[in-house]
RNA sequence: CGGGGCGUAGCUCAGUUUGGCUAGAGCGCAGCGUUCGGGACGCUGAGGCCGUAGGUUCAAGUCCUACCGCCCCGACCA
């Protein structure tokens, strides 16, 4: 990609609307922008960066046996009344009547929905178990939309049910959760706590949430001193290890993954019943598995920045290499720059060259914020010397290589 | 919803305390010239319903009232 051909709005400065470090960079590396508290516009950046979060959690989800889906955000509110949620959820839920006088909703969750469309055609305990999950915008009108992408009142998450004739079905299915969600978080470059946790109002005794750690997090989690054990803090809650008792120390945190072992809540609400080898009727034991797929963007840059701006990790990185030729005058310089463009785009690798007629300044501080790993500098100095200067945003280190190994190069740095 | 902060050019801000004549700067943008490996420099220029609506006053960006919007703290959550 030409940076003249997309639409990169770098800002120079913070914005005011911005206090977090994530909602600053989100907005001055030009990846999203603000329509209004709580709902914001994905740039092309930001959507590359997205896209590439979800084909990391469409892949473990898959390995987890897991089948991709797509439900409705449009809901009758009807559904909701039936597990009596429609009370729970309040006034987080955004509301309102279609023209036949019909009550609707927008998705803020899709338990119901999800159980609702499996009991319609579950009748026997040959069906299970059965792993479900959709990438899709939810909505929760928030008491308060926080820090851009990490509360907001639109945003898009992935959710997945299981569904299983028995706890033993479940515990199973957890499990291989929890593992994929630790893979998916390691792919994103983020460093994890994972905590035993409250069910709020999902229901159910069981649930981990799995926390970044980060500044500007709004949870809380207590980590202890002595056996490492978690816990999300609540206030009045003793500060001290619920295992070992000894001494634990409060870690702000973002969270980015919760799921629950929900057993039959929904199940036994909706009529989600199967029969069993006995010829039994038993309602089948659920799971939910979450993850805050626009949220995690901005946990990922939580972790990863510096006084420059953000360092992608690679696989989540919106373009692995950019390219600069300091003076797009200069026709040997353009030369290179396009046939190493070329390489790169023959050889797979997402690559952006900045065309635009800036100082080499502009470039390198506009290629820093938006936090591209690896760079190729091309100038008259490099030129002269029949070298191909590399450089990798996160070691903050030039490299001069040939121009035959170049490829070679550029992989050791973005994997 | 309660508490705090903010709202002036595309962006970041000064000016509001103590009302006064034609509303400013830097960056960005357009043109010309000089520059050209770390957000260059000079000159010229475009760009404002000072958040909105009322009010006080001879006079309001500045004072008063209401409302709107954004940010931060609390209840909520991926």
């Amino acid at each position: 990609m030409l940076w003249t051909k997309t639409f990169i709005p770098t800002l120079k400065e913070n914005p005011q609307e911005a206090e977090s470090i994530s909602h600053k960079l989100l907005l001055r590396a030009g990846l999203v922008r603000m329509l209004f508290s709580g709902a914001y516009s994905y740039l092309p950046l930001g959507l590359r960066v997205l896209n590439n979060i979800q084909n990391i959690v469409r892949q473990e989800m898959n390995a987890c046996g897991a089948s991709e889906l797509l439900l409705p955000a449009l809901q009758p509110l009807e559904i909701w009344q039936r597990t009596g949620r429609d009370k729970d959820i309040g006034e987080v839920m955004i509301k309102f009547t279609d023209r036949r006088g019909r009550k609707v909703c927008l998705g803020p969750t899709h338990e119901e929905i999800i159980t609702d469309l499996v009991s319609k055609h579950l009748s026997s305990y040959k069906q299970l178990p059965v792993v479900l999950y959709q990438i899709q915008t939810k909505f929760r009108d928030e008491i308060r939309p926080r820090f851009g992408l990490i509360r907001a009142c639109e945003f898009i998450m992935k959710d997945a049910y299981s569904f299983d004739r028995d706890e033993a079905g479940l515990d199973k299915n957890y499990q291989a959760m929890y593992a994929g969600y630790k893979r998916i978080f390691e792919r994103c470059g983020l460093e994890i706590l994972t905590t035993e946790a409250d069910s709020g109002m999902m229901g159910g005794k069981v649930s981990h949430e799995f926390m970044v750690p980060a500044t500007d997090g709004e949870d809380v989690v207590l980590v202890c001193s002595e056996c490492k054990f978690t816990k999300t803090y609540k206030d009045g809650d003793k500060e001290d290890c619920a295992k070992c008792g000894k001494k634990a120390s409060k870690v702000n945190c973002i969270e980015v993954g919760h799921i629950f072992k929900l057993g039959t809540k929904y199940s036994a609400a909706l009529g989600a019943q199967f029969l069993d080898a006995q010829g039994k009727l038993n309602p089948v034991i659920m799971g939910c598995y979450g993850i805050g797929v626009s949220r995690l963007m901005s946990a990922i840059i939580e972790q990863n920045n510096d006084d420059s701006g953000i360092i992608w990790p690679k696989e989540v990185a919106p373009y692995k290499v950019i390219i600069l030729p300091l003076d797009i005058s200069d026709s040997k310089i353009m030369e290179s720059a396009n046939s190493i463009y070329r390489e790169l785009v023959d050889n797979g690798i997402e690559v952006l060259l900045d065309d635009r007629d800036e100082r080499a300044g502009v470039k390198f501080k506009d290629a820093e914020l938006i936090g591209i790993p690896a760079f190729i500098t091309i100038g008259a100095k490099t030129l002269a010397v029949n070298k191909i200067e590399l450089k990798s945003r996160k070691l903050r280190q030039n490299i001069l290589v040939e121009r035959v190994d170049l490829l070679k190069e550029i992989k050791a740095i973005i994997g």
